[in-house]
DNA sequence: CAAGAGTTACCTACCAGTAGGTAGGCTAAG
DNA sequence: CTTAGCCTACCTACTGGTAGGTAACTCTTG
C-alpha cells in the first residue's frame, strides 16, 4: 500500500490545490480524504515545500508527456493544437479546478524556490511546444495568420491559462470556449 | 483618522491580496501594515467575508473610473486600448502583484457569493468595454483583423489575465510584453 | 529455517503558533 | 454625555510539524 498512499495523498493535495489554491488546504484535509491519520501524511511529505515540489514535478512529467502523445498521433499541426486547448478545457472540471502552474503562481510567496523553478521549467515546456505547433501549422497550413511562432506561443500559453481562469471565475465551461473561440477558428 | 485608516486597510488587504492570494495574508498581518491592533481591524470590517466584498466593490469601481477616464480622453481605438494594456502592465508591479480578479478567482471557495458575484460583474464590465475598443477600432480602422469584436473582447480579457499571471509566475515583467505582444501588433 | 535486525507505514498524543472573531473597557472629540 | 475609534485580553479551532510507539513485513545470518 505504499505507492497507493502516497500517489493517493498526491492526487488529494493536487486536486485540493487546483480548486482552492495552495494556501487553501491543510494536512489534516488530505489526511481525512485519504483516510489516515494527519501525522502519516508527513511521514510521506516531511513539509507541505516538499509536497509542493512533488506535486509540481509530477505535474509537469503528466503534461510532457501528454504533449508526446499528442505529437505521437502524428496529425497535423492544427489537431495538435486543438487537441491541447481541449486538454485545458477538460482540466477545468467544470469550472472547479485550475492548471496547477496557474493555481500555484497566485501563492507564489508561500512556495520554496525549487517550486518556482519548476513552474519556470514548465512554462518554458509548454512556450517550446507551442512555438513547435506553430511552426509547423505555418508549414503544413493548418493554423492561418501566423507571423510570429514564438510570440504566438507566448500569446496562446497566456491565452489558454486566462481562459481557465475566466471560466473558474464564475464556474462556467462556456467562459472558456468563448475566450479561446478565435483561436480554434484559425485552425483548419 | 476614521476614513483614512478604513482606506488604509483596504490598502493593506488589496496590496496583500493581489500578491499573496486571499488566503495568504490575515488579519494579524493588516493590523500590523496599518499600525492599528487586530482587534480593531473587526471594528471596521467584522469578518474577513465582508472584508473582501468591500474590497472588490472598490477595485471594480476603480477600473471603471479608469475605463471613463481612457474614454475622456478621446483617443483613437488602438490608443484606449493600448492604454488598457499599460494598466494591466502597471498593476502588476514589476510582477509582484495581480489583477484583483484573478488574485480573488484562485481562492473562490472562500468567498462569499456576492463577491462571486462581483467579480461575474466586473468582467461584465470589462469584456463590454474591450468589445466596445473593438467596434470602435474596426470603425475608425486603427484595430486591424477585427472580424468578431465580442470573440475579440473575451480573448483579450484571457489574454491580459493570462499575461499577468505568466509575468508573475516568474515574477518578471518582460513575459507580460511577450505575451501581449501580438496584440499591440494590431494597434495602429 | 528460525532468530534477530531493520524497515515501512501507520498510529496517538502532543507542541507552539496563528486563524478569525468576541467582550468589554478607555479616551478624545463633538 | 454619547459615540467613534481604538485598546487589552481573551476565545475556539486549526495550522504545520514533532515525539515516540507499534504491528507487520523483509532481509540477513548462524
Amino acid at each position: 500500500m505504499n505507492i497507493d498512499t502516497k500517489t493517493a495523498l498526491l492526487n488529494s493535495a493536487e486536486n485540493a490545490a487546483r480548486s482552492r489554491g495552495f494556501d487553501g488546504f491543510s494536512y489534516a484535509d488530505l489526511a481525512q480524504d485519504v483516510g489516515i491519520r494527519k501525522a502519516s501524511v508527513h511521514y510521506h511529505f516531511p513539509t507541505k515545500a516538499v509536497l509542493s515540489l512533488a506535486l509540481m514535478q509530477r505535474y509537469q512529467a503528466d503534461i510532457q508527456d501528454a504533449c508526446h502523445l499528442i505529437d505521437a498521433a502524428d496529425i497535423s499541426a492544427s489537431a495538435r493544437l486543438s487537441a491541447l486547448i481541449d486538454r485545458y478545457m477538460a482540466a477545468l472540471e467544470g469550472g472547479k479546478s485550475l492548471c496547477l502552474c496557474v493555481a500555484l503562481s497566485t501563492s507564489r510567496d508561500s512556495l520554496p524556490a525549487e517550486v518556482i523553478d519548476q513552474i519556470r521549467q514548465f512554462r518554458k515546456m509548454m512556450v517550446a511546444w507551442l512555438q513547435n505547433v506553430f511552426e509547423a501549422g505555418t508549414a503544413d497550413g493548418s493554423i492561418v495568420n501566423v507571423s510570429n511562432p514564438k510570440a504566438e506561443a507566448f500569446a496562446s500559453l497566456s491565452l489558454l491559462e486566462g481562459a481557465q481562469l475566466a471560466a473558474r471565475a464564475e464556474e462556467n465551461l462556456a467562459l472558456f470556449e468563448q475566450a479561446t473561440e478565435l483561436l480554434r477558428i484559425r485552425l483548419r
